[in-house]
Parts: C-alpha cells; structure tokens; sequence
DNA sequence: TGTTGATATACTCCAAGTGAGCATATCTTA
DNA sequence: TAAGATATGCTCACTTGGAGTATATCAACA
C-alpha cells in the first residue's frame, strides 16, 4: 500500500471548520451562524496553499476580522454524530483567537458567550447551580444499569469529571464532561437519533444551548485546548486590546478558565516572566485606584513562544 | 455558507498515515515500509465507521499487532512539501503504541529506531557528537543573510532549539528542531526542489536516515506528542510487556524521552501513584540483584486515565 | 472636607513537589 | 571469599506555587 491513491473510489468531501473566539468585557465569545446554533464552516479548496491559510483566507474574507494565533483542533469523521448528509464529509476543525468586532461579513454571524452552550462550565463566582441538575441526572443515569461494576464505574466518572465528594473541578476536561453528559442522555443532541417524542420529553434547562451536528462537541474541542493552552503559552495577549490594565488581563484569564485566578500569584508571575511593560499611562476607569496600563512585550513573545510561559491556574 | 458541500467540485482524497511506536531492548523503534524510507499509510475508505477505527482496522489486518494506544496527530495537505501526485491529498497521521513483532503482514514492513531518522535526539548518554556538526551548519546558516535582525533571531532559535549557551535541551521540541533543520537546508528531504546536482553535493552524515515526502516531520510529530505525553499520562505501559522491572520502565521512558532519568525519583514517583503492583516473583536477568516483577494495575489505569499521571523526566 | 468603599500594589509565609546524592541490601561471577 | 553490579530505600535542600495579609491611591458621597 503506498500513498498514491486512485482518485476514484475513496474520494471525499473536506470542511474546515472554526472556533473563533473573542473576549469582551469579561465574557468569552464565539463565533457562530445559523441563528447560533452553528460554528461557522466552509469547504477546503484546491487553490488554497495549506490548510490553514484556507481557514484564514475565508475566515478573513468572511468576517473581516484580524485573526490572530490559529491552531489545528481535530478532524472529525464520524458518521454516527453527524447527519446523514455529512457521511462522506471530513470535517477539518481549528481554534481562531481574535479580537470581537461588529463581524461585518458577507453572511449573517454573531457572537455569543460560550457558557450559554456549556452553562456548568463557568465557576468564576463559585459552583453553578446547574451543576445541581446535572447530578441529579447523571445519578439517575449511573442507577440506570443492571452491571453493579458500570454502576460504580458511572458514578466515579461523573464524580472525578464534576466534582463531586470532594473531587477537584478541573476545568481542562470539558470534553469529557461533554461527552458523559452526551452518553447520559442528557444532551439535546444525543437524542436526535431517538424517536422525535423523546426528543422532545425533557425540556433541558441546565444543559445548555444546543447547536447543529456535532458542532457543540467541537466547541468543547476548542475551549478545552485553550484551557490548557493558556497555562504555558502566552495567547491570552491576542485576545487583549493594545493596552490593558493587569486586572483586564486577569478577568480575561478567568473569563476562559472558567474560575477565579489568586491576584497577587498572578501578577507576580505576568512581572517576572516580562511579557508585559508599562505605558506609563493610567486607566480611570478601574472605579477604584487607577491601574497602570500595560503593553504585551511582542518583542519577547516571538522568542518566548518556543519556550512557553506559565499562568496561574491552579488546579489542574 | 453550511456544511452541506456539492460533492463535485472539492473532492480530495483521504489518506491515513501511521507513526507505529514499540520499544525493544531499550531502543524506540517505528513500523517502515519502502526500505525503511516511508511510514505505513492507506486510504480511508467510506466504509470504515469512523477515522480511528479505519486506521486500527487496517492496521491490525497489515501488520496483525494488536494496536493498544491510539491518537490522531495532525491533519497534513501543504502542497510545497509533498510530491506532485499528491496535490490533492489529505494526510490525516496518527500516534499508535503497541509491542514490536515481526511484522507479518500482507507486505513488507520492518521496525527500524527511530534515531536513526534523529541521530541528534539521543542524549541519554550524554550529548550526541552530531550535534557538533549541526551546530556548525546552522552557524554558516545564520551568517547567511545580509539582516542583521535575522541574523541574530536564527542565532537565537538555534540555541534555544539545541541547546547551545547554556540553553536547556527541551526532548519535546523535536519537531522544532527538525523544522529549523529544513528551514538551514540541513535536511535532505528540503533539497527535493532543488537542483539534482546540490541534492546530491552534500551528503548527509549527522542528519539522519531521510524519508520520502515529509513522512520525517510526521514522525518528529509523533516522537514530540509522544514525549510529551509520557509525563502525565500512563502511555508507557502500553509498550512494556505484561510484567517488567521498574529498571525496565525507566529504561523504556529514557529511550522514549532521550534523556536519563533519575533512578530513586523515579522509583518514587511509580510507586507514590500505585500505578504498579508486584507480582512476587523475581527478575534473573538483571546481572547483579535480581529485581521484582511490577505488572501494571490496569484498573487504576481506567479511573487514572481522566485525571492523568506524571514521571520524573526532569526538564522541559 | 473627611469618611467610606473600591481597587491597585506589595510583601510574607508555608506546604508540596522535585532534583540530587548517599547508604544499604542482595545476587552473580571470578 | 572478594569484587562487581544491580536493586532498594532514605535524606536533604531548593524551588514552585497556593494562600493570606497589609498598605497605597483614588472616586463618590455625606
């Protein structure tokens, strides 16, 4: 077997597909079509030179938007998630980040914050409360065996992946958190196989805004990769404007984290490591004492960003 | 724009490419084909339920391993970097771990170390004499420009990268390093475009067995994933046989990672995690005091797979 | 004009993690 | 029986990183 193919037989069709995301006054956003319910996605062409500017080429052309750092995510394949359409479809996905802007395209596109697609993912103010529901349901599901082992086994999954019994939240795992929810039963999108009076029995409340396909899962795809990103290399900084206070930094750093930062690790880590330099201006708009503005060092991320940085997440 | 694409005009074909790790006798080795010269690759075909399984299934059939770990890597469709005939072709590699076998599939495949592709990886006795010659040919390349700025920023890059000047050597950043290669001409495989006559000029001695397309970069993309997941994730085991000395492990961690591991550190952080148990019986084979016999807790390995391990190999 | 509240900025402490060295035990081989 | 080689266990020092506390500076308001 080598690598020249026939042309024929194994032919298919390649999507790429985008999560772009920005953040705006302290709440991470994403970009999406299709009255919100669809990443924004369009087909791999011959002309485009790599993959990846392909994906900047439209996304560019679409939105107009400065895209900054981009990053492969996953190719999806799967036949049994997507619809029936989608069978022969290779779906080529990467994480844009940006900064937000009215996205004056040639089609209609919208920001929306992520945790409206993924509400028990946001601990910034403590535990949410549809994390309650949720263990109601994923308790209901673990019961819902006649295997004493998958039983256990159920129930310690949910609880490593939510927290429960003293678990730790680690916020990196959204996929799985995703996905054992999707094997639950208790994600809208799980049920599009089942029958439609299924599908339309439980109302759900705690589990967020649904999205097309397997589209939701590919979001999780995205923000989990920054999640870990974030910690060791510097890409918060293409998310901020050209100035900022470090508060802004911060309350960016947690928007995507999804929980609260320590204020005094994380300004002794942004200092030391240099990434930032003062303007020698200051903000008036803190309400408070007015914060020094700050300026990302690009000079040192470019040799940096070998080596990679660190951010004090804890946890994890 | 939706996902739904005419089949006719975007076609491309889809091909799968695996980077096949085992290690034996403490040496990492990769599944080749073509004398040695090209990773084991086939179409994807619409009959295979997803892209994970396509690539297991026609891997157990080729080489009849039993494939345990699998992972996608990274989806590939630069035109300038591979041949012509393949234009139009989706590369879509992955990272499979298993035990090496002879191979005895439906056509010739042999396991060859993989650093022979990377002779300047292997640092675990110490730091290879290759990386003399290279650090002379990068050298004569970083003169080679008339900025000044240029000059010193690949000056930099190469010392970061190989740890010239005191700079740490960081085993994750293998495909880095293969890709400033290129980018100096060091690299046999970069000078396919060029005249016949340079091709042939100068022969490649410190930099390693060459590969056809730009298979060597999906293998330093294989080695990078690899090495960097060892230290949070129980992968390792995956390539050890049922029951191993902890000298064993180490061994097959340093191999992997390139680098000697502290032994007592070693032992602590396998035997804090309870990642193994004894077995009660006792290794003759040492030479010297026979060892115990660990297995590896495979239960563990379930609940532990979430959350994630770690191993001592210091660095990085 | 002073007080309150909010934010910015700085310093200190402590515990866990981790790199590194040393001592001892047990077996094979000469 | 001595030497060599490996296994195994212990100790120590240093760094990292989480967490708490204290002070500085400004706006709003009484």
């Amino acid at each position: 077997m080598n690598t020249t193919t026939p042309q024929s037989e194994h032919d298919v069709a390649a999507d790429l597909i985008a999560v772009l995301v920005a953040v705006t006054d302290g709440d991470p956003r994403v970009l999406t079509i299709q009255d919100e319910r669809a990443l924004p996605s369009g087909p791999f062409q011959i002309a485009h030179r790599s993959l990846q500017s392909g994906l900047r080429a439209w996304v560019e052309r679409q939105t107009r938007l400065p895209l900054g750092y981009v990053e492969q995510l996953y190719t999806f394949a799967d036949s049994d998630r997507a619809g029936v359409t989608a069978q022969h479809v290779i779906s080529i996905s990467y994480l844009g980040l940006t900064r937000e802007q009215p996205a004056a395209g040639e089609y209609v596109a919208s920001w929306r914050g992520w945790y409206d697609y993924f509400p028990w993912e946001d601990h910034r103010v403590g535990v949410p409360p549809q994390i309650d529901e949720l263990k109601r349901g994923l308790a209901a599901w673990a019961t819902n065996t006649e295997d004493r082992a998958e039983r256990r086994n159920r129930r310690q999954r949910a609880a490593m992946l939510f927290g429960f019994d003293d678990h730790e939240w680690n916020e990196e795992l959204i996929l799985q958190r995703y996905e054992l929810l999707y094997e639950a039963g208790l994600i809208a999108e799980a049920k599009r196989g089942a029958s439609s009076a299924l599908a339309k029995a439980s109302a759900p409340v705690a589990t967020g805004r649904s999205m097309i396909l397997d589209h939701r899962r590919i979001l999780a795809t995205g923000i989990a990769r920054l999640r870990a990103k974030i910690k060791y290399h510097p890409v918060v900084f293409e998310l901020m404007p050209d100035t900022f206070t470090l508060l802004q930094l911060q309350r960016c750093v947690e928007a995507l984290a999804g929980r609260p930062v320590h204020k005094p690790n994380f300004r002794r880590l942004i200092e030391q490591q240099e990434l930032v330099e003062e303007t020698g201006e200051l903000s008036q708009e803190t309400g408070g004492r007015p914060a020094k503005l700050f300026r990302f060092r690009g000079a040192v991320f470019a040799a940096r960003a070998i080596a990679g940085t660190k951010l004090p997440v804890s946890g994890a």
